[in-house]
DNA sequence: CCTTGACCTCGAGTGCACTCGAAGGCAGAG
DNA sequence: CTCTGCCTTCGAGTGCACTCGAGGTCAAGG
């Protein structure tokens, strides 16, 4: 089965726009399969395909990254090295960014309680 | 005590650039005290300020919201019920970035560990 | 007196990641 | 046969948050 560009942007989360943006930047492992029309269609391999890329760019990955991740696999078997750590890299920046966003958040939260007891003697 | 901008810019870790930049832009909760040569001249309250406005920008809030909230600041005492309530949006917005991160991140560790498995079968 | 260096303002430029619009193709419905 | 609607490409436009550079001022040092 394949799916329109509509039905891949509803899927995804994404829009037509940004799919065929992804594409034409080199996001996609492989360019995506045409109707008879010339009309883009969609299997689920590509789906799961933008799905990674997604929670790749939705934990900060650039667009930059994105693309040589995608070209290390579209270049095949032997490079599992360098998707690892690429990877692995990526990995540490989220968790040291999740820490830092945690730290800061502990503080905007002290923050908070001080204006809940503004605010609550107020009343 | 006061601190030139390029101080400033070093205990903030933000450049003078953007010191100016975030004054002129309104972040600030009032302008910054000048010299008699017209040079910005920071105190303390001045790089508590920043910090926060940091952290704020850090965890995502939009240059626009921090404006916003400089504003309130700025207008004095009496709103303290709409500063929480902007604090406490935001932190819900956090709150809910950092599960996704989380989540996403899950699903790459989770790749990374079959990369791990090839590489060390490769070995 | 002259130079140096840190600062000033203003406005333009940059990088990123989309986001949109114009102009056109093609299949199916009436 | 025409209309509708979804798709195509290409290139330009947008929003955000800086980031930079030009041209100028001023105080201190030599």
């Amino acid at each position: 089965m394949s799916l329109t560009i509509a039905e891949a942007a509803e899927r995804t989360g994404l829009t037509a726009h940004t799919l065929r943006y992804y594409e034409r930047d080199g996001l996609m492992r492989t360019a995506v399969r045409r109707s008879a029309a010339g009309h883009r269609a969609y299997d689920e391999a590509d789906l799961t395909w933008i799905s990674l890329i997604s929670k790749l760019r939705a934990t900060g990955m650039p667009i930059r990254d994105v693309k040589l991740y995608a070209a290390l696999v579209r270049a095949g078997t032997g490079n599992e090295a360098e998707r690892l750590a690429l990877l692995e890299a990526h990995r540490q920046r989220v968790l040291q960014q999740l820490d830092e966003v945690r730290s800061h958040l502990g503080a905007i939260e002290h923050k908070i309680q001080i204006y809940h007891g503004a605010v609550l003697d107020r009343a």
